[in-house]
DNA sequence: GCCAACGTTGGC
DNA sequence: GCCAACGTTGGC
């Protein structure tokens, strides 16, 4: 099972709207980066972990989700009226892919990318490392178990 | 709103 | 194939 990182602009698409849909799934569509795009298209599989992440004013990880399907080609990259088309893919030659997506839980609180930064256990976590833009990044079990147990309640 | 970092485009 | 110009991302 791997780990993985998903960033979305809460604006655009938040957690929430994930939630909401039908069984709350989705598919992750509109990642127009190749190396975003090969995660998604050789690595992730089912059963794997999401941390979901909300960039812009407030950044945190704001709760977790699991991928339901293998990677596919995304229809929106072809459909001229989508909100991110490109016109060099086509359904007999996909350039871009994406996953499906399950709500898992969303955090009462968020943990805040400030938070994260005061973690000694996530040094050297990609999130963390200057001019990282990467909206699907893969995250280390230890990391994800860490932030895991920073959203629980103190007990 | 600013700007640094990065990816992509396109001229040569 | 190089690299300058440009657009975008995303933290601050």
């Amino acid at each position: 099972m791997k780990y993985w990182l998903m960033k979305s602009e809460p604006g655009t698409y938040s957690i929430d709207d994930l939630r909401l849909k039908p069984g709350g799934t989705d598919h992750w569509d509109g990642v127009r980066n190749y190396q975003a795009r090969n995660f998604m298209r050789d690595e992730m599989k089912p059963g794997d972990r999401v941390l979901f992440y909300h960039s812009g004013k407030k950044p945190a990880v704001v709760g977790l989700a699991t991928v339901t399907s293998e990677g596919y080609p995304d229809h929106t990259a072809w459909d001229p009226k989508s909100d991110h088309p490109d016109p060099k893919s086509s359904p007999e030659n996909p350039i871009w892919y994406m996953v499906d997506i399950r709500f898992e839980e969303k955090y009462p609180s968020p943990i805040l990318l400030s938070e994260l930064r005061t973690q000694p256990g996530l040094k050297g976590m990609l999130l963390l490392k200057r001019g990282m833009r990467l909206s699907v990044q893969p995250v280390t079990k230890k990391e994800y178990d860490l932030i895991v147990k920073m959203a629980k309640p103190a007990s």
